[in-house]
DNA sequence: TAGTGGTCTAGACCACAGC
DNA sequence: CTGTGGTCTAGACCACTAA
């Protein structure tokens, strides 16, 4: 009895077919997303409601809910129950992956970076084991000195496993964002990243680097960044000047 | 016609009621997060399935999907298709909003804390403004000094709108967690938080309460603290010692 | 092939805010 | 009162993974 399955006539009108390749929550996130990145909505601004979004993109409620509901947890908009949804104050994209470059371009600065060092390692254990390798495995590592206002911003090193990445350090990594690259060239599909923040002082050499007193405060990020599937793509020890960074995030109880 | 209202033979079988007056996908999450914080339930080991978990409590896939969705946006779980749902090692709870009492305790240290100011001031012109208050409101002022196995850790200043916390300086905030005051005593409920993280230099005064050299690094956390309905409640500026924290948050692309 | 998570429907009732 | 977001149903088909 192949055919055993029923296939309601009330089931399925559009739903498999996805214009674009996209979801549907995620088309209605880029139009109010346009919206709001264009001005034509301001902070404070109604958006419309879920039942609006619903008709007008001819979704049901709870697809319309989806979307909003991911644009709140961005911090894009604020829900209030009873009254609507409105765009947030531009306090920056709350816990966002995004790469330093995009980072930079969303403060409206153009970050560039000075490759200081691109090679394949293979006695780097920290970071193999950041990466879930084998302590010697081959490790592509990239140590980049981060520019923007004509000023030197932060010092980021880098960790890929080499196996993964084939050619990379052929790349042109002084002129493209590294995150570009590979989600572009090595279809790789970034989802989240951990990450652990503290405080520490300015060794001499980075002291040196980033044009600061020996001893300074710097912001120190260690990133583990994995992908969709759940596999550790690249690790990311940064040092940030802390006159020139602050870190933004939103959490929730 | 006021009965113009149709109700579905099929609509509404159980879901006006909520047993413990919890929301269902609370209850389901509550459930698993019991069986992991009991170690019922170890890292690697898989969470019963959107299936299963709808079936066992008696609730629509839709509902198990978003008890478990808000699971993994915590870390608690990873969830990855086609395989099924895991317990997540565990990195600690990230973007949690927890207080620091909260935090210690998960890192199984006991904190205590010594209360240096307690009074209300109206001259506190950025907390307000932090508050979305008018400059010189009533302000309820908190300096703390956080200690945790005996030694100083942290150095915390709050700040509340007088008017919405009356009689707050009598309660014992010496001995209790201010967030526990807060939901309990005064019936806030607290929704979420934006933080701006950066490093800063320890100043005379506060490497000393530290006992700490001077000009040593620390993490600054500035912390505006909303209620589940958007209002500010609490601004809270806090300077920790590098050396005894570190912030783990996960960003999401 | 069976089982998982991901997306989606076409509604429902509730709690809440503002008029 | 209307309109909003919050919760929920009882399914559906899809894409993916593993046996």
């Amino acid at each position: 009895m192949p055919s055993g399955k029923k296939t309601l006539a009330v089931a399925q009108r559009f739903p498999a077919r996805m214009p674009g390749g996209l979801p549907a929550y995620q088309r209605i996130q880029r139009v109010i997303r346009k919206r709001i990145d264009s001005g034509q909505l301001q902070p404070g601004d109604p958006v419309p409601s879920e039942r609006d979004l619903a008709k007008t993109h001819h979704v049901s409620l709870m697809t319309a809910r989806h979307a909003l509901a991911f644009l709140e947890r961005e911090g894009l908009v604020e829900r209030r129950r009873g009254i609507g949804t409105f765009v947030a104050p531009p306090k920056i994209h709350f816990n966002k992956l995004m790469s330093y470059t995009e980072q930079m371009a969303a403060r409206t600065l153009t970050a560039s970076a000075k490759v200081l060092f691109a090679e394949i390692v293979d006695n780097e254990n920290e970071a193999a084991a950041r990466l879930s390798l084998p302590p010697t495995s081959a490790i592509i590592k990239l140590e980049r000195l981060r520019h923007a206002a004509g000023e030197p911003f932060a010092f980021e090193t880098c960790y890929l496993e080499a196996a993964e990445c084939p050619g990379l350090l052929d790349a042109p990594i002084a002129r493209e964002s590294l995150f570009g690259i590979l989600e572009r060239d090595y279809k790789v599909e970034l989802g989240y990243a951990d990450e652990e923040v503290d405080a520490t002082a300015a060794d001499p050499r980075i002291a040196e680097m980033l044009a600061i007193p020996r001893r300074e405060p710097l912001l120190r990020i260690r990133q583990v960044i994995y992908s969709t599937k759940g596999k550790a793509i690249m690790y990311v020890l940064g040092f940030y000047r802390s006159d020139r960074h602050n870190l933004v995030i939103r959490r929730f109880r």
